[in-house]
DNA sequence: TTGACGACCGACCGGTCGGTCGGCATTCTA
DNA sequence: TAGAATGCCGACCGACCGGTCGGTCGTCAA
């Protein structure tokens, strides 16, 4: 009946909106960013976006949403596999690289959507309920996998909602560092050496940290 | 003669503006936080703001540099120690989790301040630079601390600025996380046993990741 | 007493914001 | 061919934005 996010109603402006909010939500966040300008982007007038998306929180939350789907369609495989935790949280911690890495504006989107909680008004929390129960399902997850690492003996044993907040500031912060990242690193974020060479470093990195037994594997 | 940033023109309004200014933009951002917002809260009219700073992005620069510069204060006996890379590095990792502990809205503004570049406008380039240098001046001591390690062949050979981003991530996001943040962790971020708690927590976590040899040490 | 000065204010400016409204094509349906 | 959606648009609205302006008030030095 009413849009379906997918295939009916209009196939190619609806994503287009989408494509171009992602970017600009990412660049300059929610306040930052103006309708006006996003539908210039997009070849539309501004009253157009309002045909498609109800207001400027909906699109918002629809942006996020996609992002987080995204995301959590990469790390299924890791989350659903049933072998050691060592490699359940090495392919956890790559999937969600390659995610963040292939898609460059999702890394900032995602951090951006923790911070920008307070300028929401009460009456827009149903609108962005969705966001926060897929952020609260892949953290779910990615607790449980730490959990059952501890529990078979691989892990340390560590706090695991304080190792789960470190993965993810260890993981996505990188991906949305920008001009200073840049600086850090001397080179590109999203070059295809450089997001190889990442995956590699903070990979090793939190397994060395998490896996109790000296040797850090075959790798 | 004129405004001396200190102690000198009024001692009390400046300040206020300044506590309140970063309040807002590490709640809303830069764009989100409007001066007739910052003005009220502080109690005064809104021209009165531009009595003591030149406009928006002046105030929002002087914010950041303040927050940083504190930082870099906590950071300073770290980089100045003489002692084994470990030590310092666990003395660097205390510190930055204690000034970002010690004053909440700090971590967002920080990182807000990475990805509120494509806000401003070619010409605020240099009111905004020296936030930049510090940023630069605080990242290269610690990736100067890091080689310095792998030199003494107390760390392992990783890629130094990949380690600097993922320390900065690791410890940065988790005090910036908020209501996220705080439902992965079941409670509060900056009670005190948590911020204990968080300080053992990813100070081991990082020591574990880069040291090579298996003792982590006596704390 | 005077006069310069810093802190402060209300009123106001041009411009932009998110959002509404009525209407114009095109296309699908019957 | 009637008619109902659908996608789109320009014009418009009230609210709010950052910033300016002219002026008031208390303080303090001469």
């Amino acid at each position: 009946m009413h849009t379906d996010p997918g295939t009916s109603s209009s196939p190619s402006s609806r994503e287009k909106i989408l494509d171009v909010a992602e970017a600009l939500f990412a660049a300059q966040g929610f306040a930052g960013v103006s309708l006006a300008d996003v539908a210039a982007r997009v070849g539309l007038g501004k009253s157009s976006l309002f045909h498609h998306f109800p207001g400027k929180v909906s699109l918002y939350a629809e942006v996020s949403e996609r992002v987080i789907e995204r995301i959590i369609q990469r790390l299924q495989p890791a989350f659903e596999a049933s072998g050691p935790a060592t490699e359940r949280l090495d392919r956890m911690i790559e999937g969600l690289c390659d995610a963040l890495a292939e898609h460059a504006p999702a890394a900032r989107l995602l951090l951006r959507s923790l911070f920008e909680d307070h300028l929401f008004a009460p009456e827009d929390e149903p609108t962005l309920a969705p966001v926060e129960a897929l952020v609260a399902k892949v953290t779910g997850l990615a607790a449980e996998l730490l959990r059952d690492g501890i529990a078979r003996g691989e892990f340390r044993e560590v706090s695991v909602p304080d190792a789960v907040q470190t993965v993810i500031g260890a993981v996505v912060y990188h991906y949305a560092s920008g001009e200073v990242g840049e600086k850090i690193l001397g080179g590109p974020i999203f070059s295809a050496e450089s997001v190889a060479r990442r995956r590699r470093e903070v990979t090793t990195f939190i397994h060395t940290a998490l896996v109790a037994s000296p040797a850090p594997g075959k790798a």
